[in-house]
DNA sequence: TCAAAAAATGAATATTTTTGCATCGTCGTT
DNA sequence: AACGACGATGCAAAAATATTCATTTTTTGA
């Protein structure tokens, strides 16, 4: 299979693109370690591949709200928010997520996708793209989504469908 | 003893009571308005009758703890850490803002909650960060919250699962 | 597909923040 | 009283960070 031919390729740029990574990278880089300076910061990128300046970090930082603290240790440290925190807890840097889906789960005609925070109406609008015959519609929300399905379509063929484009999902109740 | 004859008490008054006072006029000022700069604290402490210099109230921010936050509106704002800003929390993890609730009603595992404008957010955010089994997630508009409830489940086990935490919570349909 | 518009970026620069150093006033000790 | 220590502070240099400008890359709309 070309993966490059498929959704997923698609699903992927549209979600993943450079800055996306870079952004994620830097997320989970001050949230495990304490970072002082965006050179360092520019410097661990680096070593995880993502080349850059120290004038996109200082737009990436503030892009994504990153607070600069005084810490006992090192004199200051870069510090995401309450929200942002703990987004991303289990990836490495070397990893990361093709889905901020978080899980699905289904009540009736109804499933609510839990996505990571603001993901929700990118993700809805990939879904929508598709056009697929058992759905309905969407509507989201900042990191939930509410998908409606056909009358007479199952469970399990709304995660088929989307499994097409959707790396990895799994529905959580069946 | 007489604490004005001891040469440690004058001290205290005479040279930290300085800095304690503009310590306190810091936080005063960055929790009551968006400061952005160093300088423009500087200012701000100036017509407060504090006259001092940047470079010591850098050394200020960082005894505070007071962090450089980015923010939409004016770039960036210097805002106190939890712990220092606790005065103004009118809230606790517990305890909910039930006056922005105006009805909830169902409709098969659906229910609607109406709040009162831009309350919908906040209070559906409290609601999914309970977790509650009977809920499968929220949606929630201006003041509008629609909330899909997992199949089995009552509207009354709805109602009961919300009113361990939302005081005199009622369904207005049955 | 193509052109226009928007977004992202780096280099250089401007701005802001931090810090080394010297000083001042005071205390505790001798 | 003299001396050394100490915290607070200002000044100015250094360091860090933000922004401007020009250019490239990407996205959008026809």
């Amino acid at each position: 299979m070309n993966i490059f031919a498929s959704s997923l390729y698609i699903y992927t740029v549209l979600l993943m693109n450079i800055k996306s990574k870079r952004l994620l990278a830097i997320k989970n880089i001050i949230s495990s370690q304490k970072v002082s300076s965006q050179e360092e910061l520019l410097f661990l990128l680096q070593k995880g591949g993502y080349v850059t300046t120290q004038a996109t970090l200082s737009r990436d930082l503030k892009f994504l709200k990153v607070a600069k603290v005084p810490d006992a240790q090192v004199g200051y440290v870069y510090a995401l928010h309450e929200a942002s925190s703990k987004v991303n807890e289990e990836l490495s840097v070397d990893e990361f997520p093709v889905s901020g889906i978080e899980s699905m789960e289904f009540s009736g005609n109804l499933a609510v996708i839990k996505t990571k925070p603001g993901f929700a109406n990118g993700i809805a609008s990939v879904i929508d793209s598709h056009g697929l015959y058992e759905i309905l519609g969407t509507i989201a929300g900042d990191d939930t989504i509410l998908l409606i399905s056909r009358e007479g379509v199952t469970k399990a063929d709304v995660v088929n469908a989307l499994s097409l484009f959707v790396p990895g999902i799994r529905s959580k109740v069946v």
